[in-house]
DNA sequence: CATATGACCTATG
DNA sequence: TCATAGGCCATAT
């Protein structure tokens, strides 16, 4: 994992409009990264303080939040994305709703491919 | 060098 | 709708 790669995912991540959310699976993907979902959670776990990160948008492929219900952070994300207006079913987000769908300018083609 | 551990994902039943 | 299994791969120990 270099760098780089971080750096392209911090990228990513700051594309993220106010209001919607994508999963780490999505931004990999956008990244250029493949499947590697994992390596955007550590991106962020390890993304400088200074950058100010909406990490908060990331979350997982069940439009779930991946921290412990009672955690500091798990309160903090949701209550930051509520803030933004997005809505909570039951701990979950409903993602045919409020997914980030980026137009094909600037992303690899690999990730339109279901398309 | 060898395991273990995640801010994960998809397929399957 | 859940739960599990297998895959993933950079860090940590």
């Amino acid at each position: 994992m270099t760098p780089t790669n971080y750096q392209r995912i911090w990228d990513i991540v700051a594309q993220i409009p106010y209001g919607r959310v994508a999963t780490y699976g999505q931004i990999a993907r956008l990244a250029g990264l493949g499947q590697r979902a994992r390596l955007v959670g550590y991106a962020l776990h390890h993304s400088p303080i200074e950058i100010e990160l909406a990490w908060h948008r990331v979350i997982n492929a069940h439009g779930k939040l991946s921290f412990p219900q009672r955690s500091k952070r798990y309160r903090r994300q949701q209550l930051t994305l509520e803030a933004e207006g997005i809505v909570f079913n039951n701990g979950r987000v409903d993602l045919d709703r409020y997914r980030w769908r980026p137009t094909t300018e600037e992303f690899p083609d690999e990730y339109f491919e279901h398309e």
